[in-house]
DNA sequence: CAGGCCTGATACCGCGGCGGTATGACACCA
DNA sequence: TGGTGTCATACCGCCGCGGTATCAGGCCTG
C-alpha cells in the first residue's frame, strides 16, 4: 500500500464524498475513485458503501481508518525528524512541547537541571494549546512533551511520572462556597449560579452548554474574578493565582500526573538525557 | 515520502550495499540508486556516506531507519489487520499471541472467562517462538498479546498486568545447591558445572557462549534432566517440571510481570472484551 | 411521471516517472 | 598499472497516474 493511497482513502473517508475529497486533494474525481477501487480491489476488501448521497465507510474501513491514520501520522514523524536531524547539522536539539500556562514551574526547574548537564544540547520549547502536544509528539513535530493524565492520551508513548497533585475550585472570593474546607467534584460541576467554561475541541469548535467560551487559562481566572464562572484546577495553578480569588480543594477529583512523554522508539540522545535529568527531579 | 521510497532505504541501510539491496528486492542497482539520491534530494538529507566498499549510515540515515521501520510496520499493520476484518466477514475474530509454553495456566483461564462473554468473539491463538510476540503485534499480524516484563519490549503498547511472580533455578534432582532455600542471581548464573544454555535471536543465530543452544523450555528441561544445564525460570514453569528436578528460588532476580498487551489505537471490540475480562481475573 | 441534478463509474488519452541496459567515474589493490 | 568492485549517469520503453468527456443510476421536483 503506497502513502498516496493512503492519504487518497483517509480524504475520502473524511469528507465521505469522493467529489470533494479529490477538490481537496487538488485532483479531479475520476481518478480518485478509480484509485479508491485499486486499493479496495487490492486489500480484497469493500472499503466504502456507496450511496447516492456520497459514500459510507464499511467497518473493514473503519479499521483502515484508524489503523491508516497511525500510520500516516508515523510516515510523517520520520520525514518531519529526519529533516530536523541535518537542519541542527551534526549537534543535535530536541523539541519539547507543553501546554501553555501549565507545570511552568516544574519546567523551568526540569530545563534548568538539564542545561547543566554536561552532554546537553539544545532545547526549543514549543507551547501549544491544551491537547495538542500528544499529536505533536506523533507526526514528529515534536520529540518529547510534557503531559497531564488523565488529560492527555498517552497511549502509544513512553511516559515517566513526574509530579501528582489533587485538584482545587477556583472561586471569586467572596463567594459563599469559598469558606469550606473542602468540596465535591458534583458539588463544583454545579454551581447554581456559576457556570463551568467551555473550552475548544482539537479543531477549534466547542460543545454546547451555558458555559462562556474559553482558550485558555488567564481568560479563565478574568472571567472568575468577574464572578461568571468557576474552574476546577490542578494545585500548582495557584502559583499563577492573583488576589479576589480563593480555592477549595476538591476531595473527590481524580489525582492531575504530570509526566515526560517521547516517542517508544527514539534514539535521540537529547530525549534521553532531558528523560534522565527529569527522573532526578 | 512514498512508501516504496522507504522500503527502498530501509533495505540499503541494511544491506550498507545498493547493489545486494537491489538484488533483495528484485530490482537492478541503477534505479535504487536513483530513488535514494531522489528521497535524500526530497528530504534535503544526506542519509549515506558513499564509500568504495558501500555505504553506511549519517545521522540523518540512523533517525529515518528507526523511524521508517516503526512507520513501514503501521502500514504493514493497517493493510493487514484491514484485510482481517473483511475476512471473518461481519462477525468479528481476534488473534491473541503468546511466548509457546509459558503461562499456559493463565491463558486458560482468560480464555475460558472471556468465551462465556455474551458478545465473546472468537479468539485464534498463535504461538510463537520468544521475542516474536511484540513484533507481530506491531505489524498487525496479531491484535494483542501475552508479554513478560522486564523480557519483552512493551513500549508503544497500551498494558494491563495480569500477574507477578518470582524466578527459580531449575536443577538436577541430585544436584549439590538443591538443598539450598534460595541462591543469588550471581550464584545461578555462575554454577561451574552447568553453563547456562544459549537462546536464540529475533533472527534464529545464537549468541557465543559454553551453554548449549536451545529453543524451547521443553529442551531446556530435558537437558537439565540429563544434568548438562541450569535454568532461571518465572515460577510458574515449575507447573511444566517433571520429576528428577528441583527448584531453588533465586532471591534477587527480578519479578516477572505478565501482562495483556495491544496496540494503543486499538478499536476492535474483540480485545476490548479480552481486556476487560482479563482485569478481572 | 419526466427531466434536471446530484452522485460515482467508465473510456480514452498524454505524459511523467519507474525500471531496464549500457556505460562512466572513481577508489582500492595486487 | 590494469583489474575489480563500488555507485552514478545516460538513455530508452512502458506502466500507471491524472486529465477530460461521458455514462449510469438514484433522488427530488414540477
Amino acid at each position: 500500500m503506497e502513502t498516496r493511497e493512503l492519504r487518497y482513502f483517509v480524504a475520502v473517508a473524511e469528507e465521505s464524498h469522493i467529489g470533494r475529497a479529490a477538490e481537496r486533494l487538488g485532483i479531479a474525481q475520476p481518478p480518485l475513485s478509480r484509485a479508491i477501487a485499486q486499493l479496495e480491489r487490492r486489500l480484497g476488501a469493500e472499503l466504502f458503501v456507496r450511496t447516492p448521497r456520497g459514500v459510507t465507510l464499511t467497518s473493514a474501513g473503519e479499521t483502515l481508518l484508524s489503523e491508516g491514520r497511525a500510520a500516516l501520522a508515523a510516515i510523517e514523524a520520520a520525514e518531519r525528524r529526519t529533516r530536523r536531524t541535518v537542519a541542527n547539522a551534526g549537534r543535535a536539539s530536541v523539541v519539547l512541547t507543553a501546554k501553555a500556562g501549565a507545570s511552568s514551574e516544574l519546567m523551568a526547574k526540569l530545563l534548568d537541571a538539564y542545561a547543566a548537564e554536561p552532554d546537553a544540547v539544545d532545547v526549543e520549547v514549543v507551547l501549544s494549546p491544551p491537547g495538542h502536544q500528544a499529536p505533536m509528539l506523533r507526526d514528529g513535530r515534536a520529540d518529547v512533551a510534557i503531559l497531564h493524565r488523565p488529560f492527555d492520551d498517552l497511549s502509544g508513548f513512553d511516559t515517566d511520572p513526574l509530579n501528582v497533585e489533587g485538584q482545587v475550585l477556583v472561586l471569586p472570593a467572596g463567594h459563599p462556597l469559598s469558606t469550606r474546607s473542602s468540596i465535591t467534584l458534583a458539588e463544583a460541576t454545579s454551581i447554581p449560579d456559576l457556570p463551568l467554561p467551555r473550552w475548544p475541541r482539537l479543531d477549534g469548535s466547542y460543545p454546547d452548554g451555558p458555559g462562556p467560551e474559553l482558550r485558555d487559562q488567564t481568560q479563565v481566572l478574568q472571567l472568575v474574578r468577574l464572578g461568571r464562572t468557576a474552574i476546577v484546577l490542578p494545585e500548582s495553578a495557584q502559583a499563577n493565582l492573583h488576589s479576589e480569588l480563593t480555592v477549595v480543594p476538591v476531595s473527590d477529583a481524580p489525582q492531575v500526573t504530570t509526566v515526560i512523554a517521547w516517542p517508544p522508539h527514539s534514539t535521540s540522545p537529547g530525549v534521553a538525557g532531558l528523560v534522565r535529568t527529569a527522573a532526578r527531579l
